[in-house]
DNA sequence: AAAACTCTACGAAAATCTTCGTTGACATCT
DNA sequence: AGATGTCAACGAAGATTTTCGTAGAGTTTT
């Protein structure tokens, strides 16, 4: 089974990590042009974190081309799923439902998806019986 | 009307934050043992966070005393939003909906608050009509 | 093949965060 | 008052994160 011991994504990764879920596969250049606009990163920086992921195991590599190719090497949802789960012992002392209501105030949503809140609330509940 | 400009906290801030939250006022020396038992903080590593913290506006301070006493000069509730809204960005793509979900399967709600998470999607689709 | 360009590697500086030793002021106890 | 204990201040070391200059290898252009 997968090690769960990768460590937590500091804010420079997760802006790379950010560029890698959506592009995919990418160059250092690539996701230094993305970086560059958002937060004015510059090649080298952006080349030497990427390096330090690598060794993490944040990042995976293909280096059989000139220009070696970057991928992700920890899902956005594992992601996600980590940093909540620190997030909520930090500043909601464990309460979910306090994380959810923040969550929900800071940005509005569809009624879509809250249609698919209440679905998940209702599967929620259903198993608890 | 204040400044937002605040930082945002390190995790080292937020266990004093914790901590003050809970206690409402505390000298040093209360904030310390708290944090002995649970991350094993020194005395003075204590007291220099305590001052930066102080400097940079995260806290307030009454030194009348031989032991000042210290209190969070920023709310539970602010530093979540903060929080929340910069994770949004970062890991969640803005998309609140999927906050929801990762805050509700990290960890089980009981049906009461289930039930007040329901009433706020009520108002919210209520205040969208 | 020389020039111009792009890339990786490396090391180190800069910035930030965390820890702690030491000192002197203040307080308490005898 | 003297001894003992608690405290704030300060500076600096250590650790981690972020930035960048420089060098050299590979690639493309002329």
């Amino acid at each position: 089974m997968a090690r769960k011991k990768l460590p937590k994504p500091t804010d420079a990764e997760l802006a790379i990590l950010r560029v890698l879920w959506e592009l995919g596969r990418a160059s250092v250049r690539q996701v230094q042009e993305e970086l560059e606009a958002e937060r004015g990163t510059g090649y080298t920086t952006t080349l030497k974190l990427m390096q330090i992921m690598l060794e993490k195991g944040l990042l995976r590599r293909d280096d059989s081309t000139h220009a070696h190719v970057y991928e992700a090497a920890v899902t956005r949802g594992k992601t996600q799923r980590q940093i909540v789960g620190e997030m909520l012992e930090q500043v909601f002392d464990g309460s979910a439902q306090q994380l959810v209501m923040q969550a929900l105030s800071a940005k509005r949503s569809s009624p879509e998806e809250l249609a698919e809140i209440r679905t998940l609330l209702d599967e929620i509940e259903r198993s608890q019986l």
